[in-house]
DNA sequence: CGCTTTATTGATCCTCATCAAGGCGGGTGG
DNA sequence: CCACCCGCCTTGATGAGGATCAATAAAGCG
């Protein structure tokens, strides 16, 4: 196979549109990952990439959009959001500083779905035409897309086997495990941190309502797993957040018996 | 990117292992496709394919063993499992005659799961290696190749999107309709097939319990949507089917108060 | 044929969705 | 600057949708 995504033919760019009830705030004064931290970016960036400002409530790209371009969030967050040809709306991740946009695209040639900035953020735009040409040269660089396809693929797949098979408050423990998780990976603090979207969307994102999801997160509280004021999360008890689960993790491999 | 699944290290082989309380059955004499029905086994046929059986309970492949080949199933039916730290499992699809196994693979070089084999089946074993090789000098089994991959991913978002937002009427609706159009594809009648798996398996396929997939499917039967005897299913009413997925929003217009 | 696996159906329980009523906070306009 | 408004969150009450437990029936398999 030429390329691992797809041959992009540059035509239109994606403008970014305001949803309907949504304005855009103004600072970006987002925290950015500390230097050195893990992350796919430090090889994405050697290509030319370009410095994109997205506000709060605005798309990134949009699903059916043709795909062009990865993105690097530098500072902000975002959401992917899958449509339905009934009009079905399902969050599928929610990406902060550090992670890479555009994955969703993968063996399509147009994005799969939305990406909507959960507050005023800042992506670096990487076009995939040169990402591509310049991984043909750099095996270490086709490595790490590789890697991230791999990881995009992983990811749909957990959340699949949450989705399918576990309870209310084993989907809520298992994200904000995986969230603080992710922190830790790009540097920030493990058991402190700040939830970029709504409850609506963590539920859209677990399968639930709203009102479980912050009933879920009051209870947490009141055992003393966590606490949490508004957005603010600091998890308290990591090791009793694991026991509510029954482990999530695939088992890549297995026991010989 | 040179290859899109990844350069498979010829190694050790991957034995069929009967799992614990199953045991193979002898005689295969399933339905074959008709010539000329639709899929991918064409182009993929002409790439040097070794026949296999697999028995009855049989694994194909398991989860974490390298990725070597693809395996076109040429008569029987599979399912696909996947596996977690805690014991957790989840069927991830079913695969009937025609349709191709070992995509699971993909952005990774192992099996992402097992493959089980639901009843006597054979498939093509197709080297990935040569596969690869040939796919290089021949763009018509390039695009064929990143098309199946596309939709495998595509499969898995639509599996996310049933399981994070439909209820359960919804979710066995869908998999009645979708049996029903990848048989229709496969040249077999849309309207009359045989399930391959069990209650349990298409409950664990849903994110439902054994109980209530019967229930439904007795409920479905009252209504005059299908007629389900034991395995097999006649769809009766394909628009009313239809029209259960999506039944809830409607209801939301109802009552106003 | 006997045994095991699979399916149906009923009864009951419980998780989570739904409906409803404030409360908090941040942003905005007077 | 204050009051208001709107989006977001919390919390309660209620009930429905599925899960669970249980008993039986029917097939499939050896």
């Amino acid at each position: 196979m030429q390329h691992a995504i797809h041959m992009p033919v540059p035509s239109r760019a994606i403008a970014p549109v305001l949803p309907a009830g949504m304005k855009g705030t103004s600072s970006v004064e987002r925290a950015v990952p500390p230097e050195g931290a893990g992350g796919p970016d430090l090889l994405l960036m050697r290509v030319s990439a370009q410095r994109r400002r997205v506000r709060r409530g605005e798309y990134l790209y949009r699903g059916g959009a043709d795909f062009q371009a990865l993105y690097v969030v530098r500072a902000g967050a975002f959401k992917t959001v899958l449509l339905t040809e009934d009009g079905r709306e399902q969050v599928t991740g929610f990406h902060m500083a550090g992670e890479v946009l555009g994955l969703d695209a993968i063996g399509s040639d147009v994005y799969a779905g939305d990406a909507v900035a959960l507050e005023d953020s800042d992506v670096a735009e990487i076009p995939f035409a040169a990402l591509e040409e310049r991984a043909a040269r750099e095996p270490a660089l086709q490595r790490e897309l590789w890697r991230m396809l791999a990881s995009e693929i992983q990811r749909e797949r957990t959340l699949m086997v949450l989705l399918g098979s576990m309870r209310a408050e084993e989907r809520l423990a298992a994200f904000l495990l995986n969230l603080s998780q992710r922190m830790a990976a790009r540097g920030f603090s493990a058991n402190r941190f700040v939830l970029r979207m709504t409850r609506e969307e963590i539920g859209s994102l677990l399968g639930l309502k709203l009102e479980t999801v912050s009933r879920l997160l009051s209870r947490f509280q009141t055992e003393g797993l966590i606490m949490v004021r508004h957005r603010e999360i600091e998890i308290k008890a990591i090791q009793a957040l694991r026991a509510v689960i029954g482990r999530v993790e695939l088992r890549r491999e297995r026991l010989p018996h």
